[in-house]
DNA sequence: TTACAGATGTTATATTTATAGCATCAAGGG
DNA sequence: CCCTTGATGCTATAAATATAACATCTGTAA
């Protein structure tokens, strides 16, 4: 019954995109002020962020990037495998299929479920759609670690139910609803609209002029 | 260069979407117990939610279901309509016009374009996509208020460089970069790993046995 | 009438997050 | 050799958010 949203993690995943194409440049060292620029938020936010994941940084050139990426992924618990499975191969899903990201975190999605006739048997950037009348047979030796639930709301916790009764303990759930599931299996919701009304605030902040 | 996340805006998306529900089913009245049980959160935190769009209950019913609504609508802004533009009509932007709420916050994606000659001319959920190219005709007239980037992110900043110049300064932003825009333009970025970043951490909690 | 239950409203506290200021260190140039 | 510059690290404060405790109101039932 906690809550909790942690800004700092969230921005996790940012300074690792940006680390990721800093090393791709071949650039060596990486300072907070450098980053805090880039994502436009002020360079305390990054020390501090930084500061969290324990990595120590040198005084002249800042932190050496491949480290900073080993220490954010460890941070985050991303330099271990985990295995997912998708369920729910429509537009969102298949955005989800798309992101590259997922194989730096080590997020393997590794089986994808649909109940469309027309997507079951495709495959989505390389992907193979299964029938999730299979969902039991196919899951039943190895649960994956997190289950991901890209379907419509209506469908969406029967999806978790069974889900949790093969035993995955942890849902990301894209669904338009609140799920109900057991005490110790936790749900991470997304929700798009969220983003919307901060928009909205920003919108209304901005427009009655003070600033 | 300010930060905000702002939580209990980031909530007002969920209790509408439950309200509406609540509305459409015929139920009248609704107490903070109740929404905070659907949600699976604390309900001083609803309460005091509620408490900010200044919204008086009844001691003894709670709130007026139409009421609240109304209530949080005008309080996130979404009681007015606002126009909006979208870019690239791949599967997240396929998604988005998809998602049926934003009617109910008076928020309407106008137009969509993209540049793939397969997408142009298509119609996905009732809006028909335009050749990018256009953009710089169609919008001159009326620019929209916001504009949703849903390009790959190698594309990001030059539809948002065009959005700026037809005067659009509101920027909801799905691509993985950060956007440079003048600074009386405003970016919300979504980050979709940072909600796994989340769930990586309620996973680290609770595997390292405390709770 | 009166006690009680269930709801909001108010006030206070704790926790988390953001911000600011200062100390410290390390290289480079006069 | 010392001073300056630019970076991290540390400590303190401010602001936002979550939590808790208590007060207040209102209808219902004994």
């Amino acid at each position: 019954m906690k809550i909790q949203s942690s800004p700092t993690i969230r921005r996790m995943p940012t300074y690792l995109h940006q680390l990721f194409r800093l090393k791709m440049s071949g650039q060596e060292w990486v300072s907070c002020a450098e980053l805090a620029e880039y994502m436009a938020i002020p360079h305390i936010v990054v020390r501090k962020d930084i500061a969290m994941t324990g990595l120590p940084g040198n005084k002249r050139h800042g932190y050496r990037v491949t480290e900073l990426i080993d220490g954010i992924l460890r941070f985050v618990g991303w330099d271990k495998m985990t295995p997912a499975t998708l369920i729910g191969a429509g537009s969102l899903g298949a955005a989800l299929l798309g992101f590259t990201d997922f194989r730096a975190y080590n997020f393997r999605i590794e089986s994808v479920f649909d109940s469309s006739p027309e997507k079951i048997g495709r495959e989505i950037h390389g992907h193979e759609v299964y029938d999730i009348a299979e969902i039991r047979k196919r899951l039943k030796i190895a649960p994956p670690k997190v289950g991901i639930i890209c379907v419509p709301a209506v469908g969406a916790q029967l999806v978790a139910d069974v889900l949790v009764s093969l035993g995955v303990k942890y849902l990301w759930n894209f669904a338009n609803v609140c799920l109900k599931v057991p005490e110790d299996v936790v749900v991470q919701r997304e929700v798009i609209a969220g983003g919307l009304a901060v928009l909205f605030a920003k919108i209304n902040k901005s427009d009655s002029g003070c600033e």
